[in-house]
RNA sequence: GGCGCGUUCGUCUAGGGGUCUAGGACGCUGGCCUUUCACGCCGGUAACACGGGUUCGAAUCCCGUACGCGCUACCA
C-alpha cells in the first residue's frame, strides 16, 4: 500500500455533528493504524453559509475526542494553506487547464434564466431536469455562443461559470472499499459547475484538485457523497490524475430510522452536535467508542475501547453497508462503562467544574475517593454534584419515605451511642465501623439493619448509595459523628414505633 | 420520476453454502449476590424483508418484488 494519507474535511457551515465525528474518527484510525498521515482542510468555499464560529467548534471538537491531525489549520504542513478559500488561484489555474483542454466550458445563464430552462423542462417523469449534453445547446454557453463571444463576455468582465464538459456515454465504474464495485453513466451527471460566478471553487472542483495535491489516498466520507464520486471521477480522468481510493460510510439514522437532522431529533431528546454531549457531561471517550461502533465492528466480542486500543483493530474492510440507528441507551451504557475504567484522578479532574458550578467544595485527594467509591454507580460523573451531593455537604433533609420505614423508636439512642463509639475509634476504617456497629446491635439486642438503615439515612439523607462502612469512612469521622447527631436534633423519633 | 446504495432479534451487530435448533451487546425481563442502591453473576425474551431460482444442501450465490436511505443547486 502507498503511503496512507486520509482527510477529514468539514465545511464550517455550523456546529459539528456526530456524523461528522464519526467520519474524522475513522480517518483518524485509518491514518494511526497504519502510520499515514491525518489531514484537516477547511472547505470554505461557501461564503453564504459561512458561520465564524464553526471552525473553532470544529477544532474544538476533535481535541475533545482525542483526535490529533497531522496537518491543517493553526499547525499547518507541507501542502497548505488548508483553507480552501485561501486556495483560489490554485484552482484557478486547474480549471484554466481543463478550459484550455476542452474538459470545461463557460456558461453564461443567468440564475434565472437556468429557472426557467428548469422550469420548462419539468415533468411528471422528469423533475430535475439536468444541464448535460442535451440540453446545454439551449443554453448560454462556449457551445452555443462563438469564441469570440466568449472571449468577449469573460474579458469584459460579464458574470460566467465553468461547467465540467461531461462525455456523453461512458461507463464511470469504481471499487469503493465499503460498497464494491459502482458503476454510473455517464449520461446521468450533469455539467456540474466548477467554479462559481464569485470565483470559488465548487466543493467538487476544490475537492479533486486539494486530495490530488495533498496527496490523499483514501478518501473516507459519508455515504451521501456516493453519487457525487462519478463527477469525480471524470474530473481526475481529464486531469489526468489517479483518484484516490474511496470508503463511504453508512449514514447514521434517528431511533426511528429517518435522517438524523437536527430537527428530528431535538424533538426526540437527541443531542446531535459534538457540543451537546460536552454540555450534557458524556466523557469523550465514551462518544468515540460508540460512534466506533456505530457502523463498524472489529470481528471480536471485545466492545469498550479507548481510542488506543480502536487504532489497533479498525480497518475500513469491516465497515458495514447498511443504515445504523442511533440509540441513546447504548449511548449512555458506553458513558457508564467508561466511568469504570477511567482513574480516579481524572474523574475527580473533570468533575471539578460540575462540583463548582453547583457550588461545592472539596479538595482533590477526597473528590478522588468519592470518584473511586462512586463511580460504577453512575452513568454520568455530574450524578455527584446532584443526586451524590451529600458526600460534599450535609444532607439538606431526609427522604420521606426512607424516614417513614426507617426511622424508629430507638433510632434517636442507637445512633447516639454509635457517634460515642466512632468518635473513640482509634482508626476509622471501614472495617472498625462495621465492627463496632455490628457490637453495638449485639450489646442493645437489635439487628445490625436497625442501625446501619438509620445511620445511612442520617449521615446522606438517602437509603441507597455504596456500602455504608466504605461510605462512612470516606466521610470521615467528624463528619459522620456531626451528621449523626444532626439527624438527631432534626428528626423526633416516633412515638408509636415497636 | 431517474440514478445509486441498502435490508439478520426493538436497536448495534457476528456470520460469506453444511459446524445456524443463527452467536454477542444494548434494552426489557426472572433469579442469585447485597440487611440499601448499583455493579457483578446465572437465566429468559426476540431476527435471516418477501417471492422465485442455482445446489444434495442457502441467512450465506443469482434474479425479481417490496420497503428504507442518499443524490438529483453557481450547498457541502
Amino acid at each position: 500500500m502507498t503511503d496512507v494519507r486520509v482527510r477529514f474535511a468539514p465545511s464550517p457551515t455550523g456546529l459539528l455533528h456526530i456524523g461528522g465525528l464519526r467520519t474524522a474518527l475513522y480517518n483518524y484510525l485509518f491514518a494511526r493504524r497504519h502510520g499515514g498521515a491525518f489531514v484537516l482542510r477547511v472547505e470554505d468555499t461557501d461564503r453564504e453559509r459561512f458561520v465564524e464560529e464553526a471552525e473553532q467548534d470544529i477544532l474544538d471538537a476533535l481535541a475533545w475526542a482525542g483526535l490529533s491531525y497531522d496537518e491543517g489549520p493553526r499547525i499547518g504542513g507541507p501542502f497548505g494553506s488548508y483553507y480552501q478559500s485561501e486556495r483560489k488561484s490554485i484552482y484557478k489555474a486547474y480549471v484554466d487547464r481543463l478550459l484550455a483542454e476542452g474538459h470545461a466550458y463557460y456558461a453564461f445563464d443567468t440564475p434565472d434564466e437556468l429557472q426557467a430552462m428548469r422550469d420548462r423542462l419539468t415533468t411528471a417523469e422528469n423533475p430535475n431536469p439536468r444541464y448535460d449534453a442535451e440540453t446545454r445547446v439551449a443554453m448560454q454557453n462556449g457551445f452555443t455562443m462563438p469564441p469570440a463571444d466568449v472571449r468577449a463576455r469573460v474579458e469584459g468582465g460579464e458574470a460566467y461559470v465553468v461547467r465540467l464538459n461531461v462525455p456523453a456515454g461512458q461507463a464511470i465504474q469504481f471499487n469503493d472499499i465499503v460498497r464494491g464495485t459502482v458503476v454510473f453513466q455517464s449520461n446521468e451527471v450533469d455539467d456540474q459547475v466548477l467554479m462559481k460566478s464569485d470565483g470559488m471553487p465548487t466543493y467538487h472542483m476544490a475537492n479533486v484538485v486539494d486530495d490530488h495535491l495533498m496527496h490523499i489516498s483514501h478518501i473516507v466520507r459519508g455515504e451521501e457523497w456516493l453519487s457525487s464520486t462519478p463527477k469525480h471521477i471524470l474530473l481526475y480522468r481529464a486531469l489526468g490524475w489517479e483518484p484516490p481510493q474511496t470508503a463511504h460510510l453508512p449514514l447514521i439514522l434517528s431511533p426511528n430510522g429517518g435522517k438524523l437532522s437536527k430537527r428530528n431529533a431535538d424533538k426526540m431528546g437527541i443531542p446531535v452536535n459534538v457540543r451537546q454531549y460536552r454540555e450534557l457531561g458524556y466523557e469523550p471517550e465514551a462518544l468515540v467508542n460508540y460512534l466506533a461502533l456505530l457502523g463498524w465492528n472489529p470481528g471480536i466480542e471485545q466492545e469498550v475501547f479507548s481510542l488506543d486500543e480502536l487504532v489497533g483493530v479498525f480497518s475500513l474492510e469491516r465497515i458495514g453497508k447498511a443504515g445504523t440507528q442511533y440509540s441513546a441507551d447504548k449511548m449512555n451504557w458506553f458513558n457508564q462503562q467508561h466511568l469504570r475504567r477511567l482513574d480516579d484522578s481524572t474523574l475527580a479532574h473533570r468533575v471539578r467544574p460540575d462540583l463548582e458550578a453547583a457550588g461545592l467544595t472539596a479538595n482533590d485527594a477526597y473528590v478522588q475517593r468519592v470518584a473511586g467509591l462512586m463511580k460504577d454507580r453512575v452513568t454520568f460523573l455530574r450524578e455527584l454534584a446532584t443526586t451524590w451531593r451529600f458526600f460534599f455537604e450535609e444532607p439538606a433533609g431526609y427522604d420521606p419515605d426512607g424516614v417513614a420505614k426507617r426511622w424508629k423508636a430507638d433510632s434517636p439512642a442507637l445512633l447516639e451511642a454509635y457517634a460515642v463509639r466512632l468518635e473513640a475509634l482509634p482508626d476509622f476504617t471501614a472495617a472498625a465501623c462495621e465492627e463496632q456497629l455490628r457490637l453495638l446491635g449485639e450489646e442493645r439486642g437489635a439487628g445490625a439493619g436497625r442501625i446501619i438503615h438509620p445511620v445511612r439515612l442520617a449521615v446522606s439523607g438517602i437509603t441507597h448509595g455504596p456500602s455504608l462502612f466504605e461510605m462512612l469512612e470516606t466521610l470521615g469521622r467528624d463528619t459522620c459523628v456531626r451528621r449523626l447527631r444532626l439527624a438527631i436534633s432534626r428528626l423526633p423519633a416516633p412515638s408509636d414505633a415497636e
